[in-house]
DNA sequence: TCCATTTGTAAAGCACGCTTTACATTGCAT
DNA sequence: ATGCAATGTAAAGCGTGCTTTACAAATGGA
């Protein structure tokens, strides 16, 4: 699945790990999300939908990839 | 989290074996979501959304229980 | 160039999402 | 009361989501 969860933080200007921080998630996790290596979970994808103020189905593209 | 699933699927007037055959689940996953024993993954949240012709936020609460 | 920051990756480990098989319980119609 | 459909539950097994630790590569400012 696709997300724009890369181009939103870039936006924002910060770092994959102060992005981790706010998530309360390893800065690996954020990298691994970023580069597609797998999809966050559910509870996950709220906080970072949470995080951006947009919902999920604008942040990830379901049948992308 | 809490969904609305049970809900949903009994309006619609089927039942968990129908309702997994249309998601392409198990019956005990559907079973275990309405139960709310897991969440499902990101993946699921959208084709269950889909099916329901539903947004993942009006189906699933985050923050609840 | 040098150094610090940022990003990418890897491995081990734990928890969860989902499967299959199988059986117990509940509810309802006859 | 019997029987079938629907629901609940359990266990084993597999892949994935996320962690920590650790190191390598890339970026960029002075």
């Amino acid at each position: 699945m696709k997300s724009r969860i890369r181009e939103l933080r870039q936006l924002s200007g910060r770092s994959q790990a102060e992005l981790a921080e706010s998530l309360s998630v390893s800065r690996q996790t954020v990298n691994a999300l970023e580069r597609g290596r797998y999809d966050p979970s559910l509870q996950l994808a709220f906080i970072i939908a949470g995080y951006f103020g947009l919902t999920i189905e604008e942040i990830f593209l379901a049948n992308k990839e």
